[in-house]
DNA sequence: GATGCGTGGCT
DNA sequence: TAGCCAAGCAT
């Protein structure tokens, strides 16, 4: 016999309960929908729904908005996202994070314009393929700017529905959302009704059914049929599991000046902010004496290095915790040895319209302007 | 299925 | 403060 376990589909509880938040969502989102004003929702098309969603990916409106709007100013279409500059690409990302999506989302409008004549395909299974597009964001474009009837299982969806049907499944878990979704779309309607639910979902979600705090169930369409609600357990749901602890890097962050210019490197083009521009740094956390012989053995003569304040950035799965220090290098500066990441010399005016520089080095970048 | 991948806001 | 969380995807 085969002794191992295999995984059942996940059966949610009282899901015909589904059935009937449908119409309580719709008139709600229609009766509010003045009442969240977002540039995606001003000018409906493919692309400017592709184009939010894609950038909404674990981001909070709030934070996305300004991007969204500046990234349509200098890429107003898929054609011109397909031929643009790899830095200016990344230069409209900075900060936002998540900077595969950048990358994914020019790729795909290369495949968009070589295979589908520039235009989104009106197709889940089509837009699937396309990178960066994975089954919520697929549900999404497909619902809000083709009206087909697909629910897009986003956080949102996953809290209001496991409280609704007062489900303790483990949201975490990929089978759960994929239950969730099985479990929805008999109910979804076609057409602008489509996007319109997926979008009553997430802003019920963003205002009402909070993740952390009291939700505020008194102003909720769906209280009356909540079967959380109605148990008092709003608050214990959704159950998820928690992940794997951080780990801490200690890093020594440089910040070398020769006259007017400052040192960046590019970070390589796999693993943590890949390809984006970075202050020399080393691993641990060197005493001067250990920096300057790292300068030394490179050829960079030292005129003054004086310590920084201590910095922590935090990433989702690391952190590091880093000390600074602020060098005046006498200029020019010699050949750098063969084994040294090539440094670069940026001008101020290159440091804020050309190099894409992630947050975590912006401390000590603070440093150097104040 | 578990892990790597950013950043900022909230409690 | 430390931890949790946000309109997830790729591997």
């Amino acid at each position: 016999m085969n002794t191992k376990k295999k995984a059942l589909p996940i059966r949610l509880p009282h899901a015909e309960v589904l059935s009937s938040i449908v119409g309580p969502l719709l008139t709600w989102y229609e009766g509010q929908s003045t009442l969240r004003c977002l540039p995606w929702r001003e000018e409906v098309t493919p692309y400017h729904t592709w184009l939010s969603e894609i950038m909404l990916q674990q981001t909070r409106a709030s934070a996305v908005i300004p991007y969204y709007t500046r990234f349509l100013e200098a890429l107003p279409d898929i054609e011109s996202l397909a031929r643009c500059d790899d830095e200016l690409l990344m230069k409209l990302w900075q900060g936002l994070g998540y900077y595969s999506r950048a990358r994914n989302l020019k790729k795909a409008a290369g495949v968009i314009c070589q295979e589908y004549g520039g235009k989104l395909p009106a197709d889940f299974a089509a837009l699937l393929e396309l990178p960066g597009i994975g089954r919520y964001t697929a549900s999404a474009i497909g619902s809000i700017a083709f009206g087909l009837p697909l629910p897009a299982v986003d956080g949102n969806i996953l809290r209001v529905t496991m409280r609704v049907l007062q489900c303790g499944e483990d949201i975490a878990q990929p089978a759960v959302r994929r239950a969730v979704e099985e479990a929805l779309a008999p109910y979804y309607p076609s057409g602008q009704a489509a996007g319109a639910l997926n979008q009553a979902f997430m802003d019920l979600g963003a205002t009402i059914c909070l993740p952390h705090g009291a939700p505020h169930c008194a102003a909720c369409p769906l209280a009356r049929l909540c079967l959380a609600h109605d148990a008092g357990s709003e608050q214990q749901l959704p159950v998820k599991s928690k992940k794997a602890k951080r780990r801490v890097e200690q890093k020594t962050v440089l910040l070398l000046h020769q006259g007017r210019a400052l040192a960046l490197t590019k970070r390589p083009n796999k693993g943590l902010l890949a390809g984006l521009w970075e202050l020399p740094n080393l691993p641990g956390h060197l005493t001067q004496a250990e920096v300057e012989a790292w300068l030394a053995a490179r050829g960079l003569r030292t005129l003054t290095i004086a310590r920084l304040p201590d910095a922590r950035h935090i990433f989702s799965h690391v952190e590091w915790q880093m000390q600074g220090w602020a060098v005046e290098l006498a200029s020019p500066d010699a050949m750098v040895a063969e084994d040294a990441s090539p440094l670069v010399w940026a001008s101020p005016e290159e440091l804020a319209d050309t190099y894409s520089i992630p947050s975590a080095f912006q401390y000590f970048l603070h440093e150097h302007h104040g």
